[in-house]
DNA sequence: GCCAACGTTGGC
DNA sequence: GCCAACGTTGGC
């Protein structure tokens, strides 16, 4: 069972799209090393749920993988801004797993927060610079941020 | 709006 | 295969 940060433009996707779906197919990722990580995923395995670019940053619910290997039908939408036209039906280049809202958090763990936790002194999430947008996270980091959110 | 960091593209 | 130029992301 593993631990991921999947991260979501606040003004985007939000965690309330997100509660108001009930699941939710996690498309239109088009960079290899999120892809791999992507591809890491198992049903079951538990997800933090993370704003970018907003006004507050942080993680705002859980969620949890439903179904993974569902090819991403964006990649043949020549009017999606996901379209990759090097992509071939019988090969398909991106997957996207399936999500399930668990639950929200009563507040946001804030980015500032975040940044004083020992579990993440190390982390690639929080080092500068860092733009990847699905993250494996540490049973220990799942645990600090839920102990906070709750 | 700025800028640092990183990924991708394309010429050679 | 290298590397400069360019585009995108994301925090501030």
């Amino acid at each position: 069972m593993k631990y991921w940060i999947i991260k979501s433009e606040g003004t985007v996707y939000s965690i309330d799209d997100f509660k108001r779906d009930k699941t939710t197919l996690w498309e239109g990722v088009r960079n290899y090393q999120a892809r791999n990580n992507l591809q890491g995923m198992k049903p079951k395995d538990l997800l933090l749920f993370y704003h970018s670019s907003c006004e507050q940053i942080g993680f705002y619910g859980l969620g949890e993988v439903l179904e993974t290997g569902i090819v991403d039908p964006f990649q043949f939408d020549v009017e999606s801004q996901y379209y990759d036209s090097a992509s071939k039906k019988e090969s398909p280049r991106w997957y996207s797993p399936k999500f399930k809202f668990i639950e929200k958090f009563k507040k946001p763990v804030l980015r500032e927060e975040i940044l004083t936790l020992p579990s993440f002194k190390e982390s690639p999430f929080t080092a500068k610079g860092s733009r990847l947008s699905v993250v494996e996270a540490t049973k220990l980091q799942f645990q600090d941020i839920v102990k906070r959110g709750r």
